[in-house]
DNA sequence: GCCATCACTGTAGGAGCGCTAAATGATCGA
DNA sequence: TCGATCATTTAGCGCTCCTACAGTGATGGC
């Protein structure tokens, strides 16, 4: 009988399209992908792939024979669900990949109380865009992503995958505390008009922000300051030479010399964890994303 | 993942309900099915089994398990036939289980022509009595079932079980020359009241039919010799000190000194070919159910 | 047109898995 | 209580599968 070994190496080599991403996934050598294919075309006497160029192509027997694998796959990966449902225990390794800012800002609490809760649980993390980390989660190379969106760009997630909202992050403007809006409650956009910025590295939330809003407003802002670190940010702003904007999650106490002055409206950068669906059966990351609801930090009044 | 070959186990075990039996259908020692177990419970970090006296139980999760290990496999065994069926060739193992009448009349010219013409088929043939070889195939062990039924007791075969018929193998009775009947163009079953009968043992044809149907007549048959062997049989008649009741299948041509006389109405037997629905998509099994086809002896001027 | 690079394939060797055989444990029937 | 029947445990052997490394053929920059 066809080896389960053998359907995964055809598997990812037909979704991935070449042996050595496949190899990659599966966490082998090349050669050993090459291997496997090379044996089930000798058990199944038939052609599965052939040579183009430098890459390879697989048959129509071998698409044929992938997509029925794909499925059988798809039943054992049920059949370990079930099994991990039935015993109930949050267990085994679970990856998350989160946007810097939550890695920084969110993660930490949550991993110090699943460690300390469920100490079956291997969690690993990865810095990821949200972009990307949506779409490892959705080849199932991780199993929860922490991302966010804009109110006015939801996002969208693809078909089986779920989402639930952890919260909103709002940002302030960070100005020296010598700065003219210093001591307002609040500031609107329109105040910021004509403002030297300094800001972290495009993708950053202050960037995406200013450019977001800003030119809505029919205005180019001026980001005289491009920085990596927040620590550099920080001593700019102090010295007053630009302002700038920060998320409060993860976010740290404001040092003396800056202030932190809420935006009004404040900008609505929502934050989600997504999963797939099927996956939630799986005690380990049920409890995880019950965790990362419950730490997230309520700072409505802040 | 779930390894296969322990999904097979599990498999085997609730369909047989014991780790011997299983072991013996899938050909291993029972200590290598115990093993896979005990791997699968530790795996899974689940328990499957429990011992109850001297055999085991499955738990409801083994059971779940079991059920979706039943799909599993289904669809494996699926994909091999696909990919055998594009290949089109005739290979690999086929087992036949054959009545012995058709074992010794029919199955010598069958496979004669099936290892001529398919040399990559390796044929096994067991001798087996129809109910157990019906139960066979429907249990996957053996491919195709030549079987047989009498036509007021037909032959009910399971779901998913299909077959064909072969042919009508008719009987003759066989007398010594000296007989009164010997010279007769045919005898009616009334005709052989009173006569003591040289039968082959229980479960012969011979048997079969002088109780169904000298019995249906109010007769009980005088079975005065019970033979095992054909030849004891002939030798008997020879002499003259009875009649007996023998098939055209498998019969050589009759010796001096005996004499067979059709019997009006013919003793309708009738020979079949059973196979599982779905396995006749194999091509090994496509080509033995036309080859047994094409060989059936046709007698009817006989 | 040549060489660097890329992608897959082949080979050798080592680690680990899965099987068998034989002994052991547990239970049932006589 | 003894033998028979099932299942499990242990030791050990063979085989499979992986990695590392070398090799081959196609591609593309210069």
């Amino acid at each position: 009988m066809i080896d389960l070994g053998r359907l995964r190496a055809l598997h990812a080599v037909a979704r991935y399209g070449s042996v050595n991403r496949a190899a990659e996934v599966l966490g082998y050598t090349p050669s050993a992908v090459s291997q496997q294919l090379a044996k089930l075309e000798r058990e199944t006497r038939t052609t599965l792939i052939e040579r183009q160029g430098r890459g390879i192509v697989l048959t129509d027997a071998a698409q044929q024979l992938a997509a029925t694998a794909a499925r059988i796959l798809e039943l054992v990966e049920d059949a370990e669900l079930t099994l991990e449902e039935q015993r109930g225990e949050a267990i085994g390794t679970l990856r998350i990949a989160a946007f810097p800012t939550a890695a920084r800002g969110l993660l930490p609490a949550a991993l110090s109380r699943l460690i300390d809760e469920h100490p079956g649980l291997d969690v690993r993390v990865d810095e990821t865009d949200p972009f990307e980390a949506v779409a490892a989660v959705n080849r199932g190379e991780v199993h929860i992503a922490v991302v966010h969106d804009w109110a006015n760009t939801p996002l969208a997630l693809p078909e089986g995958l779920a989402r639930v909202k952890l919260g909103s992050d709002p940002a302030d403007v960070l100005v020296p505390a010598s700065h003219r809006l210093a001591g307002k409650e609040f500031v609107r956009a329109e105040d910021l008009v004509g403002e030297r910025w300094i800001c972290q590295i495009p993708g950053s939330i202050c960037h995406e922000w200013l450019m977001r809003t800003m030119r809505r407003a029919g205005v180019e802002p001026d980001v005289a300051y491009s920085v990596a670190e927040y620590q550099t940010q920080l001593a700019m702003l102090a010295r007053g030479i630009g302002i700038g904007l920060l998320p409060r999650l993860g976010r740290g106490p404001v040092p003396d010399g800056v202030v932190a002055v809420p935006l009004q409206p404040a900008p609505s950068r929502r934050i989600y964890a997504v999963w797939r669906e099927i996956a939630a059966r799986r005690p380990a990351i049920a409890v995880t994303l019950s965790t990362l609801k419950q730490v997230w930090p309520d700072r409505s009044t802040a």
